[in-house]
DNA sequence: GATTATTATTAGGCTAGCCTTCTAAATAGG
DNA sequence: CCTATTTAGAAGGCTAGCCTAATAATAATC
């Protein structure tokens, strides 16, 4: 009797699905059922199950025999567990000094209990704390800073820090590019975009983007 | 077929069930069921129901009509998980600058999802953190510090930071004794027992703990 | 000791998420 | 076009955790 607007929280599960879900459609368009399922290490059946509910709360399409596929509603959601993951991430690697594959492992847990409330103030943190530590790190192996806008096609770099818009920022760390990441510049448009590679996949910014990653050139 | 040894890791809901036995027994010795119900905000029968496997499992004694007491499996388990939660409350106050009252919420969601080979760091960079903070906001006070063992009895103190020993600093969180709070010494026995009044319980500790913890006394 | 109030316990139900088994449908290859 | 494989979907079951309603046992009080 009550299907109206159901836009409160969503469980783990969903989350994790939906996460699923769009790190998988950079390989593959409508994602199939029966990967979705190996990757979760849920069964085949279950997953059907739960994508039809998920289309159902209109954050997936599915077609059947295809796979499935985000609606914006849903990207929306990945996007944000995404960027609290690399947000974790970046905290356990760079403040607490973990091994990135154990990080990983642990940002997941926290991903889905992250208020926005904490995360903006976690990601304040990082960007001061990350951005130090990372000058001292570049300057003491006499790498020199360089924004992005200054890298030719076919060079590689290590992101050192990215500067304020908050909102940027979120969009850039749920798709892989914050400190520490390496990337290659795959071509620059005569309009100053960028085609990125980065965190196995490609990824193309405006200029104005470009402006406020700052890097270190690699070898 | 296999009920045997079931030391896994607990759910989350386990795990604030003993909490809440563990904060509620600072007062009431056999915490009454209607008690720790009220508090979890869980109706009385599936509050009995849980304490009965509780029982089952060996974390806590039930007995009928007086309430449940935690064996000392169960502290255990609650003490790890108040641990926990006091280092995030801790790390997103100190830290982050969030409202006391916000931490405290937040923390909570954390505390049942953090591995021990994280509190572990988190505990690392929070003393050296927290302690190079309270140190200068105490100098900048004009505040002077003292090891509690200068103090006496009937002072108070707000406490700066606690050196060392790991184990001992767990069990000091787990207690209130943290970075910030406010204690008062109730007595001092002539072996060098102090008697301490804080966060709402009385605690004893033996002089050589009370020498790794750094203070300002209060007005 | 009988009554009242509290507490325990039983019974039946609910949801989310998973499982397996089985059948039906669609696609791909020869 | 027909067969083999893949995918879908239906049916039935499971566990953890919660719920309510009704009953039974104990404790407290007069």
């Amino acid at each position: 009797m009550d299907e109206r607007n159901q836009d409160l929280p969503f469980s783990e599960s969903v989350e994790m699905y939906l996460l699923r879900i769009a790190l998988l459609s950079r390989q593959e368009q409508p994602v199939p059922i029966a990967l979705l399922a190996d990757e979760l290490g849920i069964s085949p059946v279950s997953t059907n199950q739960m994508c039809r509910k998920l289309e159902e709360k209109e954050l997936v399409q599915y077609q059947p025999y295809k796979g499935v596929t985000l609606t914006s509603a849903g990207d929306a959601v990945a996007r944000h567990v995404l960027e609290r993951r690399r947000l974790w991430e970046l905290f356990m690697i760079e403040v607490l000094d973990m091994p990135a594959e154990q990080a990983e492992d642990f940002a997941c847990r926290f991903e889905h209990v992250t208020p926005d409330e904490l995360s903006e103030r976690l990601a304040l943190f990082l960007s001061t704390v990350v951005r130090d530590k990372n000058m001292a790190a570049a300057a003491s192996r006499g790498r020199q800073e360089h924004l992005l806008t200054e890298l030719q096609a076919g060079q590689s770099a290590e992101v050192v820090s990215i500067d304020v818009p908050q909102a940027w920022r979120s969009f850039l760390m749920a798709e892989g590019v914050l400190p520490g990441a390496s990337l290659k510049v795959l071509a620059v448009s005569s309009q100053g975009a960028y085609l990125l590679d980065v965190a196995d996949h490609q990824l193309a910014i405006a200029s104005e983007i470009a402006a406020i990653i700052q890097v270190t050139v690699l070898a």
